[in-house]
DNA sequence: TACCGGTACATAGCAATGCTGAATACCGCC
DNA sequence: GGCGGTATTCAGCATTGCTATGTACCGGTA
């Protein structure tokens, strides 16, 4: 994608991660992985990484570190309560968002 | 809004304003107040101007001066070829953004 | 006159977030 | 030993919205 979407992913990247991890638990290469599949061709690696130790030392989830067959150890990350809290008023914002968005695409005001 | 609705304006804020620009025309103060008035209750004054300032040396709208009889001289904005392009391209990017977040929302919890 | 509120624009410095580029490390296979 | 895939980390940068403040024009009013 281009400069656009690096702009947009500000702000929902986040709940997008949040909203993966709320799937299920997962570990950051994977979740890298993961979103490339869905499209999202240019995220950075490191983008991923950041991200989730930011949340992280937000105390949105919880990690455990687990052995790899073939690499370093995984570092697994779950969803927890508060990060389900945080999740919930990402979708209400973004909902808000959206609507007016649509609104403004449909027609105008 | 909060911390989390600053966050996702940015890349959405500029296509919103074109999104409005592609209405009718308008100037800072007026897309400011439609702003509040549709919910947006605490975007910044300064934000709008500042906007309003990169998406013209961008050159995506024409401008005139228009004198009020109210205050100080309007600057009103006009969307020209290149800012409908850009708007486009802005739609797109927002709709697979968008999709992939419905997706989410939806399969999700 | 002097002041206030509403209209209208501008800007310097800050905070948050994604990207670039590079480094580190583990493993199997040629 | 070297290569490629797996897996994480970090320093420095660009972009963008917010805070705070300043400038300017006008009408009403005390």
């Amino acid at each position: 994608m281009g400069k656009q979407m690096t702009e947009m992913l500000k702000g929902t990247l986040e709940g997008i991660v949040l909203a993966i991890l709320a799937v299920r638990s997962a570990y950051g290469y994977e979740i890298t992985a993961w979103l490339r599949d869905q499209g999202f061709a240019d995220i950075a690696e490191g983008t991923v990484y950041a991200l989730l130790v930011r949340i992280e030392q937000r105390g949105f989830v919880d990690v455990e570190k687990v052995p790899s067959e073939k690499g370093p150890p995984r570092k697994v990350y779950s969803l927890n309560t508060q990060g389900r809290d945080h999740l919930e008023e990402f979708w209400r914002t973004w909902s808000f968002l959206s609507e007016r968005l649509e609104q403004l695409h449909r027609g105008g005001n």
